[in-house]
DNA sequence: CGAGCAACCTGCATGC
DNA sequence: TGCATGCAGGTTGCTC
């Protein structure tokens, strides 16, 4: 679910409802997250503000005037605003009550996401200071990633997974990217060339951005406890699509495993 | 330092 | 129907 256009999409969601409005408790059903969540939150959160909502890279960050929350969606968390009086089901592991009668539940089955707390410049958390630069802004550029690129021998597809490196691309987004610029997923990072690299910083900018696109209208009543996307499939060219043709070439899209991730391509448009 | 991969956890589809 | 297997949108933190 939580690629960074999701991620940015519940960020819009969620923050007119929230931003502005006073703790009154935080209530953990289960804190066995990624990481676990700090039981000291009960005592400190009640009565502090929400001053903002921001999204570095695919954490969400929730600014108090005493400290930052840092929330983390994982493989299959999500987050929605809820009257207070909706019932948790199973999976519903944290509510954030607020003071203007609603509610922020945080609903995660596998439990890969987290909920982090810190009252340090949030810039220097351990988790955010060593991140890449924001696909969509204009840090995110040909030259940087083409420099990235030299000296690193590792597949282009993990390559542009790595956080370190660009921030917000997923197996999804990383394997269409990659099929948009014809670039197969195993070349060695530094085997591409300048061109190469242009296409691909491109690709992937306009990538999420329709696809943050999508998720805006789409998505646009996901507050709402239905709830159920699927909103980019009709998009995707090659991912998930193994076996079945190539929607350029009739080929038939391969499929091959990279870094314990799926990576989907067409041999005959990607080299 | 870089590269590769095990681990965290539940749900679902598939095959026997 | 039941059970085993494999796979899933992410990321850290090991080992070499």
């Amino acid at each position: 679910m939580p690629e960074l256009p999701e991620v940015e999409t519940t960020r819009k969601g969620i923050q007119p409802k929230v931003e502005g409005q006073a703790i009154q408790k935080i209530i953990v059903r289960n804190g066995k997250l990624r990481w676990p969540v700090d039981p000291h939150l009960e005592q400190k959160l009640p009565g502090l503000v929400i001053l903002s909502v921001k999204r570095r890279a695919k954490y969400l960050l929730l600014e108090t005037e005493q400290g930052h929350l840092i929330v983390h969606l994982g493989m299959s968390g999500n987050l929605r605003v809820l009257p207070q009086q909706e019932p948790a089901v199973k999976h519903d592991h944290i509510d954030l009550v607020l003071e203007n009668g609603f509610l922020l539940r945080y609903h995660d089955p596998r439990r890969f996401g987290s909920w982090l707390w810190t009252d340090k410049p949030i810039q220097e958390h351990a988790l955010l200071k060593s991140l890449g630069p924001e696909p969509l802004t204009d840090d995110f550029h040909s030259q940087y990633l083409y420099q990235a690129l030299q000296g690193r021998k590792t597949a282009i597809k993990t390559f542009i997974m790595n956080n370190h490196i660009v921030v917000g691309v997923g197996n999804i987004y990383a394997n269409e990217s990659l099929f948009l610029s014809g670039i197969h997923p195993t070349r060695p990072a530094q085997s591409l060339t300048r061109k190469e690299a242009t296409r691909l910083t491109s690709h992937i900018k306009t990538v999420l951005k329709a696809a943050i696109e999508q998720g805006g209208t789409t998505l646009k009543d996901f507050l709402t406890p239905d709830g159920k996307p699927g909103y980019f499939e009709q998009k995707l060219h090659v991912y998930g699509r193994e076996g079945r043709p190539c929607l350029q070439c009739q080929e038939t899209v391969e499929k091959v495993v990279l870094n314990q991730r799926a990576a989907y391509f067409c041999s005959n448009c990607q080299s």
